[in-house]
DNA sequence: TTCACGTTATGTCATTCGACATAGTGAATG
DNA sequence: CATTCACTATGTCGAATGACATAACGTGAA
């Protein structure tokens, strides 16, 4: 049974952008269903040009990009409010793939109408551009990341990212976070080696800075980890939802 | 004396999608004028709102984000046709800093009037978010270059890609191309130390791959370059002005 | 039960890359 | 013409990280 976007769990986030009842409706023409994968499940393939797009309405995954010798580089996480084939749909071709880590439920849309959709009303245009600078600002700050972060503090700095970001759409609570990513998903996404990823995890365990147990990771003092990982503990800036 | 949209010089290159003439006059209203800088000027700043948007209309730049400890990560080098500021006009606050690298001429835009003139045409909108999605895609690949990539191989793709980008708006002529970029610019965008970085052009060199002279560098082999480079001779892929 | 498999954990050793030192070059400046 | 400054070049050494090997553990299948 669809999700009705009037009733939509994601709207009351405060992670997100308010609506107006008129784009909700337009939205609710927007969307032509839902569909539920299992986590493993390919979404989106790098180089494709995917006739649909898709809000997650639940659970999480990766985009990651394929280098011809095989190297893997995962771009980033993807929850709950995040807007999957915005590249085909705008520029043809989709740069990175995405995957669903845990079971996933995505509304999905119908590329062939995004035109009309925005031309009905504008805003939303502009707030398609929004989402597409949020996704650029926080590549600039991975690749700052990649490019000048120690190993120890990159892993700190991911894990208060991905903190931020669940419990602002209310995934996490304390200081508990679900977390399905493989410790190769982290390297990956980070630039380094599994196990070099696996012994800075350690370090920071050693250190009582968090503790990691089945797909369930805690930050027992974010504070120090910010600091670590050379970032700050401010809510993710409000976002529009497709 | 502004250049007026009706001849701007940009639109004549093949890298840049056509426009039609109401588009050319709508954009013209909404340019402000014509801001020259020399080079090493700040344009934009990391954090700020700015009420200002660029087009660059002649002249190189970088972008680059700030850690706190100084580190310094170059996002990206920018070219003519690159716009400016989305992230302030959008989001609210740059993620990034901007700087001349050479003499600079830019279109100014304001911002206060970027939604109506959004409003009044709104395929602007959805090209505002094309151009967003273009640069998301870049950063992507920057962000696997240098999570992925050995030191040689990211060099090579850094070169490749932007003789390519150069070529495309007419500023490469056979296998040469000006430089305006000091190699601590390229250290800092592919997470390399400048010494390191020196001596892996030094092996490319070597090698009788490229030349590297007074703000100028030639590409004696581009086919091997891109191979070593894992990338493709692909032109860039056409995008908007604004 | 047993086996295979995926993931995490940890030790040893190799390599890439960074830090530091020093020098060469050319442009700008006085 | 001498000086300074920004940038490029190159050597030596050490540190951060990667590669390889092996083990522990849980899960699911035979």
């Amino acid at each position: 049974m669809a999700t009705k976007c009037e009733y939509c769990p994601l709207r009351r986030k405060d992670l997100f952008a308010s609506m107006t009842s008129n784009q909700v409706s337009d939205m609710q023409r927007f969307k032509v269903g839902e569909l539920v994968v299992d986590s493993g499940t390919p979404i989106l393939l790098q180089g494709s040009n995917s006739p649909q797009l898709y809000t997650i309405l639940h659970g999480m995954g990766i985009r990651y990009r394929l280098l011809s010798n095989g190297e893997r580089q995962v771009v980033s996480f993807v929850f709950p409010g995040d807007f999957l084939g915005l590249q085909a749909g705008l520029m043809g071709e989709m740069g990175h793939s995405v995957e669903a880590t845990t079971k996933l439920t995505l509304c999905v849309f119908d590329r062939k109408e995004l035109w009309s959709f925005i031309k009905a009303e504008p805003e939303r245009g502009f707030e398609l551009a929004w989402l597409a600078a949020v996704e650029e600002n926080f590549l600039g700050e991975a690749l700052t990341t990649v490019g000048q972060r120690t190993a120890l503090q990159a892993v700190a700095w991911a894990l208060v990212r991905i903190y931020l970001r669940m419990k602002a759409c209310g995934m996490a609570v304390g200081e508990k976070m679900r977390f399905p990513f493989r410790q190769q998903d982290l390297a990956d996404a980070l630039g380094l080696s599994l196990v070099h990823t696996n012994k800075t995890i350690a370090a920071l365990k050693s250190r009582q800075l968090i503790g990691w147990s089945e797909s369930e990771v805690q930050l027992h003092d974010i504070a120090q980890l910010a600091k670590i990982g050379l970032t700050d503990l401010k809510d993710p800036k409000k976002r529009p939802i497709m």
